[in-house]
DNA sequence: CCCATATAGTTCAGATTGAAAACTAATTGG
DNA sequence: CCAATTAGTTTTCAATCTGAACTATATGGG
């Protein structure tokens, strides 16, 4: 059948329990919970919660905010939260910007740094060395406010191997089969530097730090149009990594050839070039042709009207299939999805409606709140996320050091 | 965020590693391994192996089956094998038929009945009824073969609530929120009987007892169009217990009325009603019916032949979705469509092939190969699979009574 | 026929780690 | 200032793994 599990040892109680105060830390967020609290909440003993916490705190990872003073009878507990002085830098290469920034381990955004850059056919050299620039800044913001870099996380809009480094293939930055060096951006930190798609990345980041709701399609309108699955609190990557693909479903059989060689794909229909080409906005800038757009629109012109109408209306069709396929209950819309939601939802909810009539609550489909920080959050997230579900591994790591 | 996890007790080590041991003879399968071989296998010392295999066999679950012999040097090892005294019911309902099985821990099919059943409308503890007297031959003859029963699966063509014993809906049977009483049919098995839905059985048959691989989409087609979806060696249901509903995926925004309520679903064009209705063929018994399609593509009818070209057609857009949407490169072809297969096959090929250039391997293109068991065997595996997978839950049980 | 060799399986000491309970520490309120 | 209350630590105990030594049972050469 598949791979062996591995056996469990009798250590492997405390690796699971560190990462189990880890992750109650994090999700108590800002109540900074005692260990007392911990116990209560996780079902350990407080001895047992004293001694996890004694080693997250020798390596780090977690430190005492001073005292709890409620005005409750009883001795005052000790505050414990996920170190702000320990930091992920999260990055992101997109079609039309580059940005980075710098996120503590509870999650908090503590620089934050976005330009402008036509990538589109750039060598990807050329790419990551304008991005090493702006990480130098993250990097300078991290040391004077006194923060360790761990690790970094790089979010790019196509698809990749994390494993080997390489973007599979990223069409509109016309790359294919690259190697990146993420690691040369950040020498010296502990963890590396992670790869991942940008679609994804906003899920994870949606999922961590936005609403947080524990399953829903997070769908990305770039120029491409993508689509990351949170099922169970969990990315849902599919056995070769490259689920989501919501841009290349099927949504209409005599539908016009796609750039992926197929027919009828939702992103000939719903991705920015579609719409913009559909609504007769002419060529320029990204920011330019939106805005063009979202004038044409608040004017009512008939062709701008119709092209976000028909990109609702399949990218209704294309929910109603996924969520009958995956079960999927709750939609986020980010990217300029998000920016035209206003125009979009009416003719999507219509055709949802339609196909799949009751399955998907107005209500459940949203816009992200996290607009443009959510994709940095996600990628710098992972790296976080790892720390948090293996503390045991970084501290035999920072033990060794 | 979701729910908190549970920590980790010093026992939970061994409740693991007894599953580890249950699990390395399960997939070893008629190897019959040792205990010096599950040693080297999982990775456990044979000290540990002994006494976790001690429980396992004092509880019943595995049995010693004599020494090798295999002309080595050194003392010989004592086989070990799930117990092939202890069994499970597999069941099903379908539209046509009713269908019971005995399925040994080890995998065997020890027993099996089916008998044709218009089940269509028939009220649910009618058919129930029937169903127990096809139960109480399995339990004869488990009796006369030795094996107790541990307990059962009850596989029907809906949507189920495992939980609550549910059918929430089977619109092939006419059932809507009906509950059964699955545990009526085997009164005094420790661990029930478990209420599945069939083409997820199939779909898990086809995993534990089939091919075997640890990725592919199950597609059952039965007078609805099912779908089982199996993502490293486990069924994915979705948050809410019903992906995999491959029958209302939207393969043409412009096509027909569903019975779900959509428009355009793939069950307008590939259901067997659907099918049966494009090829004209006269109304009667399912067998019957099934018989004259066959007849009429062997005389190369063009209604025929054009109403399978186009359920083809249309689960070639779908699959393209699927495929997209959820990484899947390998599907297994069940139902009707396993007995279509050779006249379904080209069409479906080359839809694939306009939807979604080499994304699907031909290769990875196969008919079930366990036929009717397969259903059966996945009911009853999922309770197998239980005991594989908590063997400590089962000792506890088991040293109660 | 017997003993060296090899492999299977068991026994026992040692280490890790959480539970449970008793203990110490720090605060509030009468 | 002391009783009550809550936080956190220390101690003892049980579970269960590893590792090493030991016993059991086979093969094969002299």
């Amino acid at each position: 059948m598949n791979e062996q599990a591995a056996p469990g040892r009798v250590g492997d109680v405390r690796r699971r329990n560190l990462s189990l105060v880890m992750d109650s830390i994090a999700r108590t967020g800002d109540a900074k919970p005692s260990r007392a609290q911990l116990a209560a909440g996780t079902g350990l003993t407080k001895a047992a919660v004293s001694s996890l916490v004694a080693d997250l705190v020798e390596s780090g990872l977690v430190s005492e905010v001073g005292l709890y003073r409620d005005g409750e009878r009883g001795r005052p507990g000790q505050g414990l939260e996920l170190s702000s002085r320990r930091g992920v830098v999260g990055m992101e290469i997109n079609v039309d910007y580059l940005a980075v920034g710098l996120v503590d381990l509870g999650g908090n955004l503590r620089f934050h740094s976005t330009v402008e850059s036509r990538n589109r056919g750039l060598a990807p050299h050329k790419v990551m060395e304008r991005l090493g620039g702006l990480a130098a800044e993250a990097v300078a913001a991290a040391a004077a406010a006194d923060i360790s870099i761990l690790g970094g996380g790089l979010a790019v809009p196509g698809l990749v191997d994390e494993q080997r480094n390489l973007v599979l293939s990223a069409p509109n930055l016309h790359w294919e089969h690259e190697e990146l060096k993420p690691r040369s951006l950040l020498e010296g930190a502990p963890l590396g530097v992670r790869l991942s798609n940008e679609a994804n990345s906003a899920a994870l980041g949606e999922l961590w730090y936005g609403k947080g709701q524990p399953d829903f399609l997070y769908v990305s309108g770039e120029v491409g149009v993508g689509g990351g699955v949170i099922i169970g609190s969990e990315l849902y990557t599919g056995p070769g990594g490259s689920a989501g693909e919501l841009g290349h479903i099927v949504v209409h059989p005599d539908g016009p050839a796609c750039s992926c060689g197929g027919a009828g794909c939702l992103e000939t229909f719903a991705g920015q070039e579609a719409i913009f080409e559909a609504a007769r906005i002419p060529d320029g800038s990204l920011g330019v042709r939106t805005e063009l757009l979202l004038a044409a629109l608040a004017a009512r012109e008939p062709q701008a009207t119709r092209a976000v109408h028909d990109a609702g209306r399949y990218l209704g069709v294309a929910l109603a299939s996924s969520a009958r396929l995956m079960d999927i209950e709750a939609v986020v819309l980010g990217g300029h999805f998000a920016v035209l939601a206003e125009w979009l939802k009416p003719a999507l909810m219509s055709s949802l409606e339609r196909y799949a009539p009751g399955l998907l609550d107005p209500d459940n489909l949203t816009v992200s709140a996290l607009e443009h920080s959510g994709t940095l959050l996600g990628a710098a997230g992972q790296v976080i996320r790892s720390v948090i579900e293996s503390p045991f591994e970084f501290l035999l790591a920072s033990k060794l050091a």
